[in-house]
DNA sequence: AGAGGAAATGACCACCCGGTCATTTCTAGC
DNA sequence: GCTAGAAATGACCGGGTGGTCATTTCCTCT
């Protein structure tokens, strides 16, 4: 079941908001497999059964929660585009990362969800979401790139595919960052202050313009 | 229990070794809470019984065999660190990706049960662990950027902080690449030939090396 | 107020988990 | 060949899992 049961989609919006955010809340502290209906259950203070009566399984419920919390991204996506353009290459990858640290900020669940996914094979939609999520980050900074160059603003010589590459491979390790202690990796933005986070992909930015080279 | 039982260290070596080369297959490939002991001894063609003699407990299990993975690690690190004497910084930069590339080709079973544990809290020692990869990281690299910077090979107003974090994300993602399909994000490395893969390596360095701007 | 249908319920199921331990099997020294 | 101690064994335990479904509760319409 990809779709929520009818008797679901009737239910009083509150309520239906109330499951999903706590069925996200349940799958991003423990991934999918460690997620537990029973505890799930017991949070909302619903019986079991009605769970599955709305989503006939466990990958039903995990389906419809995340298909949400991905329709959340596609706005804000399409609106950083809009709002980009015309700007300076290295102006929009600065508000790229702020942009980011935006949706991470207002759904932090969600990113944890994906960060879980990346390494554990055993999420339900995994290859889809994951591909997805490549497929929005190369339609977003491929142009981006490709007019750099066209602009002269970035080097001719430049391998498009290695830069898109850097380029999403910066931004999603950045906001990993800001996610998870271990991975803050002496940067100093993981739990600091906005502004010092800002600051850092501020220099983040700089640095892939200068490069390292004297 | 994080040391194996004297009923253990007694073994003959290859029963030991198979062992606990069984038991990193299972992290590996299902995670610390979804690795089964049941699994694991019916893939032994041993009694379960035996291994909570051998190791107490599924958690001691994992640090013996965890830990003597990790011990794997420190013998290349240190002979990179000596073979890297006198190199240039860029010429370093490039042969630690390659013997980053040897590792994982090596422990392609390690690296995934770090990978895991990256995002997955319920790893036992995943604090320590990390820490000290970040730490291992961060000795290595940051007397490499201090005198890249020194003999004048990297720009003076570098922050060195900010050059090490992203030397080692860079470093970390593109060993990512070589091992998880959704990581490799167009860059053509996961499954591919070593040789392609070691152009790709030698390509970030000189991104890094110039950076975007023309 | 009563009837009919939709929704909610939680006891129950088979299965698997990590872990235990009395018993059996093996091995070494005599 | 016998024995003592070490090692291996697997049936068993309490508990948690995802999932089911007969029953009850609730709501709506006449």
């Amino acid at each position: 079941m990809r779709q929520a049961s009818e008797t679901f989609t009737k239910l009083p919006a509150d309520k239906r908001e109330r499951v999903l955010d706590a069925a996200v809340e349940e799958f991003a502290e423990h991934g999918f497999q460690g997620a537990s209906m029973n505890r799930l259950a017991a949070r909302l203070a619903i019986a079991k059964g009605s769970i599955f009566q709305y989503f006939g399984s466990k990958e039903g419920l995990f389906a419809v929660a995340f298909g949400r919390a991905v329709e959340l991204f596609k706005g804000p996506l399409k609106a950083a585009r809009e709002r980009a353009k015309g700007q300076g290459f290295f102006e929009v990858l600065r508000q790229s990362l702020l942009a980011g640290m935006d949706f991470i900020e207002a759904h932090p669940r969600i990113h944890r969800i994906y960060l879980k996914m990346l390494h554990n094979e055993d999420f339900p939609l995994r290859e889809r979401v994951l591909g997805q999520v490549r497929a929005a980050s190369a339609k977003y900074f491929r142009p981006l790139v490709l007019e750099g160059i066209r602009r002269g603003e970035l080097r001719t010589d430049l391998d498009p595919d290695l830069a898109v590459y850097v380029l999403d491979t910066l931004l999603d390790r950045f906001l990993q960052s800001l996610a998870a202690a271990p991975l803050d990796g002496g940067l100093g933005v993981f739990g600091a202050e906005r502004a010092v986070a800002e600051r850092r992909a501020a220099e983040l930015v700089e640095f892939l313009r200068k490069g390292l080279s004297a």
